[in-house]
DNA sequence: ATTATATATTCGTCTTGACGTATACGAAAG
DNA sequence: CTTTCGTATACGTCAAGACGAATATATAAT
């Protein structure tokens, strides 16, 4: 019998899932790539503290990264599995009823906008947005 | 200040929901009320654990019990958060294309067609279907 | 009463993971 | 080269939780 199977690949897809700080990251990234150092500004935590939750969610297959110079990127991996995918989908769209989540989304804006106010983000790269797919 | 946002109670769903056990036995609850000898019988898992397990979803919200004798029935309780139950949802639609899971609910029909057969499940209450699935 | 049955909980052990602090790595600047 | 900056990882500690084995609880049967 197969060592994992997909009840197993589930479990970890919801174990990425079941932490704040790592559901707020994907929140960040929902729909955009984004630099480190707008996470650590606006989740307003310790950089290996992100670092460490990237790290999960990159090795849990949910987020990729990409390295431009000294920054780097980060931005969602839309899951293989359909049903993985829908999960993810319907996660991201619960964020959308919660007051914390749009705050942070306000903040990176914001942060988008101005980043010359926020002393980490001197000379950092902006977050783009993804089209959105016609498909 | 609130003590759990919202997206630390959606981390807590997702905690429920991260055990390969757990999503089995969320499975076979899925639209019915089960007792607890025939999530040992087919899941093949020693009762403390399957017992853990339930104690678990139920402390999360995600299950209620009805004792009926000796005999404990659990069923799955709909999140009153409308994000959390589209993500309860989405896990149970993807146990559909689950070859495990589908398993588990054969083995499930035959034992509540001839639970005779089984010894683990001799006078045992017979799972209740709640609503028929218009397939 | 005693015994049997179904389920829950406790205990001891082990693994996972979350955290802060410190340090290492990698790219660019001086 | 060395330094600086952005990010990643190692270390030590701590809490959560998963497990099997043993035990406790609750109801039913005798």
């Amino acid at each position: 019998m197969a060592r994992s199977t997909k009840s197993v690949g589930l479990a970890r897809l919801f174990a990425a899932l079941s932490d704040p700080t790592r559901l707020r990251l994907l929140n960040l990234m929902d729909g955009r790539e984004v630099c480190v150092c707008y996470f650590v500004e606006i989740l307003k935590q310790g950089q290996p503290k992100i670092s460490r939750h990237l790290a999960y969610l990159r090795n849990a297959g949910i987020v990729s990264a990409r390295r431009e110079g000294k920054w780097m990127h980060y931005s969602m991996e839309r899951p293989e599995d359909a049903g993985a995918a829908a999960i993810l989908d319907a996660a991201l769209m619960s964020f959308r009823a919660d007051r914390e989540m749009q705050t942070d989304l306000a903040r990176l804006s914001n942060a988008c906008g101005e980043p010359e106010r926020f002393v980490t983000l001197q000379g950092a790269p902006i977050p783009t947005r993804f089209e959105a797919d016609p498909a």
